[in-house]
RNA sequence: UGGGGAUUGGUGUAACGGUAGCACGAGUGACUCUGACUCACUUAGUCUAGGUUCGAAUCCUAGAUCCCCAACCA
């Protein structure tokens, strides 16, 4: 796959080239004299720790830093904590985890921009408003939440507010009694004041603080008023000295008041001089801050998954799943678990661009990103998911050949292990067809197969249980076929070919394992865009749990890490690749199927599938 | 009805007035001790209608369709 060594630049990284051109962000020589040609680029990922990361916000991440990566500059993660009602601690440091397992280097290496928090500048904010409202461009406004919704206006009917014009120093007044903790949640709100008439909603004066008497994660009981996102989010990546602030395409709407924020707060300061009738004041010495440009990009959608924290959050809670982390869902924490290597993730972004056009990404792409990189990495093994006994009749009973496996043919510094064959082995019983179909290339009554790095065997007779079920089969081994080749004629080439591949494992070393096998969580490629209700669209049959065999060499090697939440990965040859799961314990292996090898067999056998 | 965005094969994405290209998918074949991987070939596209131009996906005009906006959420 591309890892896009040569793909043309993306939309955002043009306009970086062309800012970098212009030098419209200066330099790194302040911080740095070595680096004073370096053009400045700095982008941070600002989520909200009210839920688990999603593979929508990998893109974010990707983006955020590569462009910092890229362009030499660095790269800030930052939390968007100003709503203590929605916000814990538990999201805070399960979005640290994802961020860095995904690569988001934001406080190691070359472009480690730091750790932030919104609620760290809340007193910085509390100073921004106090001095707008001495500009006269905000003011305390004592409507009720309804009273404000109910006098919003419609689209060329202006809004209104009886506050709006109160002298400066009530609203000075009533900032503080906010402040100190006086009023009660709902009481009042802080408001800029901009135009009620305007078509853009976002600047009928919009609320910049409300009462919330609440526990902060970060600020504990100190605040009982809170920036509302649009006063805050801007101002937080103004101090930070954000570049390049990248966000989706809801917030272009924005955009303007972000701008007139910061407008408004320049105004007057840097001694550019006061407009008309405005006395010299505190804060004309105080320096202009920081004007990021903001740039919006199209969310990531695969098809057959919800992206709303609100969706996912209802089933953790209605258990749907068994939580964030169910390799089901698509938060990073459930990719990780489920075996997704975080390079995968990374590479299916790039692969899949950044543009303002809306879409969908069918999924499987998602899959296919993450097969390149298993297929290249991965150990192979065999293990039978669903066993069927074999019982090869001119194979002597104790006798146990250990036979070479090759460890992975895209990697020969992988190198080759040994593997016990017996009399009695088990094969996967879809390898298996009495009255078999045309193009059966596998084993069915009479018909010749190699078993892996094995021995090629014929099928000699079915045994059944009185219900007629199939409950094993008996063969025949050929003793020439050792290590799985057919014996050479006088001419070099083999004296007989087959066509079929099977693995197996010896039943005699069969280790026992729990396999869980996953589908996708939802039928439709656009869960609910039928009736309204995704859940209506649930796929009833998305995990299925099977006892598995697997040989002892994969028993072994099967480890799980928890210092870095990964467990070991591999290839199951045939079937695909999965990895080990942090339910495993000692004498109790659990594996994820991570992800299916392709089949064109199936697609043959069941069109449509 | 106001404002802000978007529209290129089945899907995603390039082309920035000068040969519509790439990737995924799909199809066919080759190879193969994984019906995997790999390789080759094929497939199919500029929302519509006018206009400017030697030349338009690109510029202009009009229209169509889709998305976002009237939380004290982010």
């Amino acid at each position: 796959m591309p890892a896009s060594e040569e793909r043309s630049l993306n939309f955002l990284e043009q306009i970086v080239e062309a800012d970098n051109a212009s030098k419209k962000w200066g330099t790194w020589g302040a911080r740095d004299p070595s680096r004073a040609d370096v053009p400045q680029v700095h982008t941070r990922f600002p989520p909200e720790p009210n839920g688990y990361l999603h593979v929508g916000h990998a893109k974010s991440i990707c983006l955020n830093s590569g462009l910092a990566k890229k362009y030499g500059g660095k790269f800030n993660l930052r939390f968007d904590d100003t709503n203590p009602a929605k916000e814990e601690q538990e999201y805070v440091d399960s979005i640290i985890r994802d961020v860095k397992w995904l690569g988001g280097d934001f406080d190691t290496g070359p472009n480690a921009g730091g750790l932030y928090f919104a609620s760290n500048y809340f007193e910085q904010m509390y100073a921004f408003t106090e001095e707008l409202v001495k500009k006269g461009k905000a003011y305390v406004c004592q409507l009720s939440g309804e009273e404000v919704s109910a006098r919003r206006g419609t689209p060329t009917v202006p809004a209104t507010s009886p506050f709006r014009d109160r002298p400066i120093e009530e609203s000075l007044k009533l900032l503080a009694e906010m402040r100190d903790g006086k009023h009660p949640n709902g009481a009042m709100t802080v408001r800029a004041k901009i135009d009620l008439a305007s078509p853009n909603f976002n600047l009928r004066d919009p609320v910049m603080y409300r009462i919330i008497h609440e526990h902060h994660h970060n600020t504990g009981d100190k605040w009982s008023m809170y920036p509302m996102y649009d006063w805050a989010h801007g101002l937080e990546d103004s101090l930070e000295g954000i570049t390049h602030s990248i966000c989706t395409l809801e917030f272009e709407n924005h955009r303007p008041l972000y701008d007139w924020f910061i407008d408004s707060i320049n105004e007057g300061r840097g001694g550019t001089g006061l407009p008309p009738g405005v006395p010299s004041s505190s804060w004309s010495s105080l320096p202009k801050i920081h004007h990021p440009q903001q740039i919006e990009f199209a969310k990531l959608r695969p098809t057959y998954t919800v992206m709303s924290k609100r969706n996912l959050l209802k089933m953790v809670e209605e258990k749907t799943v068994s939580g964030w982390d169910d390799p089901r869902m698509p938060t990073i924490s459930a990719m990780r678990r489920r075996g997704y290597p975080p390079e995968a993730l990374r590479n299916f972004v790039t692969d899949v661009g950044v543009t303002k056009v809306e879409s969908y990404i069918d999924v499987g792409r998602l899959e296919n990103a993450v097969r390149d990189v298993l297929n290249k990495t991965t150990p192979r093994t065999m293990a039978v998911l669903k066993p069927l006994k074999v019982t090869i009749e001119n194979w002597p009973e104790d006798k146990i050949d250990e036979l070479d496996f090759v460890i992975n043919p895209e990697d020969a510094a992988a190198g080759k292990r040994k593997v016990p064959f017996s009399r009695v082995i088990y094969i996967e019983q879809d390898d298996f067809i009495e009255n078999p179909p045309k193009k059966f290339f596998r084993l069915a009554p009479g018909t010749e197969v190699r078993l892996r790095w094995a021995y090629f065997i014929t099928c000699t007779g079915v045994e059944k249980d009185a219900a007629g079920n199939v409950t094993g089969i008996r063969a025949t081994y050929d003793p020439a076929t050792r290590g799985g080749d057919a014996p050479v004629g006088p001419d070099g080439k083999p004296t007989k070919k087959v066509k079929g591949t099977i693995h197996w494992i010896s039943a005699k070393h069969a280790v026992p394992a729990e396999v869980r096998l996953f589908d996708r969580l939802f039928t439709a490629e656009i869960p609910g865009d039928r009736t309204g209700n995704y859940l209506d669209d649930l796929n009833p049959s998305s995990l299925e749990v099977v006892q598995a065999f697997v040989e002892p060499w994969l028993a072994e090697n099967a480890r799980y890490n928890n210092e870095t939440l990964e467990g070991e990965r591999f290839q199951f040859e045939r079937l695909g690749y999965f990895n080990v799961d942090k339910d495993s314990k000692p004498g109790k292996l659990v594996f994820n199927r991570t992800v299916t090898l392709k089949d064109s067999w199936m697609k043959e056998a069941k069109p449509g599938a």
